[in-house]
DNA sequence: GACGTATTGTATAGTGCCATACAAGCGGGA
DNA sequence: TCCCGCTTGTATGGCACTATACAATACGTC
């Protein structure tokens, strides 16, 4: 918990050069990268709530970084884009991401990363109250 | 980070029965275990700002478990004690710690846990800038 | 001893999230 | 067709923390 911490604050930390936090700039990044999926899909990628994903929305929406389409399918939901402003910081934001994340890995292998994923995985089911 | 935040809403909810949330129980537990000591150093060892754990003593001190002792060196500082309500309601907390810890490592080998929080603390050494 | 600097605890404002409740809209069954 | 349960997005209130500023106090140096 204490590297999670860490880690988040260091994203933080590098994407305020954008004027973002962590949850805004991997916002915009799923945006940029699946397309227009709807504000629940987001909350899920994200992991947060619907009324987290909608404030921040609401705030990149305000900055011109994002636009909500209607679904011509299905009249509650609001298909979330990105606009032109938009995908050029995803673009910055992917360039942040990949440094950071050679930053965190030096020193560590290949293999070892691999260790470390799959111990995480196997605690994150030990958490989870009998999924079948 | 996904890991940590599970573990993390998992002691909260563990911890409900105790009506705490994980860092008052966190508090309650190091004051127990290592006695009077000041607010500021119960900040460092929690991981949060001196503001946040004043507001943790202060809840803890109106539910009776703890207690604030000026320190006869530094008019500045409260050491911070256990009464005999938090010394029991501690050890209730050091109970539901052991039992989650069991059941986080289910199917675990102990080299495995080792391998995780030495990899851990590699990621964390990454992240300090040039603590020599 | 006097002075500047550092540390302690507190107060205040701001942030990011959750939980809950709600209206609008969807879909299936009678 | 109508109704019931469900989902979607939003509004509201609350929580736990941070960052900052502050007064009181300690401490090292002259």
């Amino acid at each position: 918990m204490n590297t999670a911490n860490l880690i988040r604050h260091e994203y933080n930390v590098r994407f305020a050069e954008l004027d973002l936090n962590l949850s805004q700039a991997m916002m915009l990044a799923y945006v940029a990268e699946f397309g227009a999926e709807s504000q629940s899909r987001m909350a899920d990628r994200l992991g947060v709530g619907r009324a987290a994903a909608g404030n921040i929305v609401d705030v990149l929406e305000k900055r011109g970084l994002l636009e909500r389409l209607p679904d011509p399918d299905d009249r509650r939901v609001w298909l979330v884009q990105t606009t032109a402003d938009g995908k050029a910081v995803a673009e910055k934001i992917n360039e942040i991401d990949v440094i950071f994340r050679a930053d965190l890995r030096k020193g560590i292998s290949r293999r070892e990363r691999q260790e470390l994923t799959n111990l995480l995985l196997r605690v994150q089911q030990n958490l989870r109250p009998e999924t079948p």
